[in-house]
DNA sequence: GACCAGATTGTCT
DNA sequence: GACAATCTGGTCA
């Protein structure tokens, strides 16, 4: 099933541990693609230096400020867009970065826009499951519920039931930031041979 | 296997 | 003008 509004309306901690083991979803007109969420990281509005949101509201990071549950899609490194899903309270600018999915759908499709073959290497990092699914820049600010790209909840279409176990999580410090690097937001499914680092 | 440079551009100082 | 929540492909062991 999709995920309800008070599913993202969990603290933004909370919601980056509760995302593990969903499945996030992107259709177009090439077909559905894919997979199971196994890592993410949370970025905060107060102490967190990393959160694009800390020097407050700008162009870019505007949709971090809306209301849970729409997506903020933005560009890095000149080449690269990373996808998040806005969490807190509106007007405070919190969000999950998605950082790794374990491929389930539209498999071939994901072979194709990646250019890759091996499974582990689709989305196994924040650009990567973008151009894996094929998530455009567009998107930003996009309802999660209702768009082309929802998340979809652990007791979702049975295809999926074999790997919707309730994952067991380990916490982390997060991956390429500088500023707010100690802090302990980064969350991975244990033992995934597809999360982004081990 | 580990380390490193290059790609490339919107956004903010 | 600097830099960024990254990825890839190269070199050197």
């Amino acid at each position: 099933m999709i995920a309800s509004n008070r599913f993202f309306q969990q603290p933004t901690v909370q919601l980056a541990k509760a995302l593990l083991g969903t499945f996030l979803m992107h259709k177009t007109a090439e077909g559905e693609a894919g997979g199971r969420i196994v890592e993410t990281e949370a970025y905060l509005y107060e102490g967190d230096p990393a959160c694009h949101a800390h020097r407050g509201m700008t162009k870019r990071n505007a949709a971090m400020f809306g209301p849970a549950g729409i997506a903020y899609i933005y560009l890095i490194y000149g080449m690269h867009y990373c996808f998040n899903v806005v969490s807190g309270e509106p007007g405070r600018g919190e969000a999950v970065l998605i950082r790794a999915l374990e491929p389930i759908k539209g498999i071939d499709l994901m072979k194709k826009r990646r250019r890759k073959d091996a499974l582990w290497d689709l989305c196994s990092g924040p650009a990567k499951l973008v151009q894996a699914l094929a998530i455009p820049a567009e998107a930003n600010a996009a309802c999660l519920r209702t768009g082309k790209i929802r998340i979809l909840t652990r007791d979702s279409y049975h295809e999926m039931a074999a790997v919707s176990a309730k994952p067991k999580v380990v916490c982390t410090t997060r991956i390429g930031i500088s500023a707010g690097a100690e802090l302990p937001l980064r969350f991975f499914i244990k033992d995934n041979e597809f999360v982004s680092r081990p």
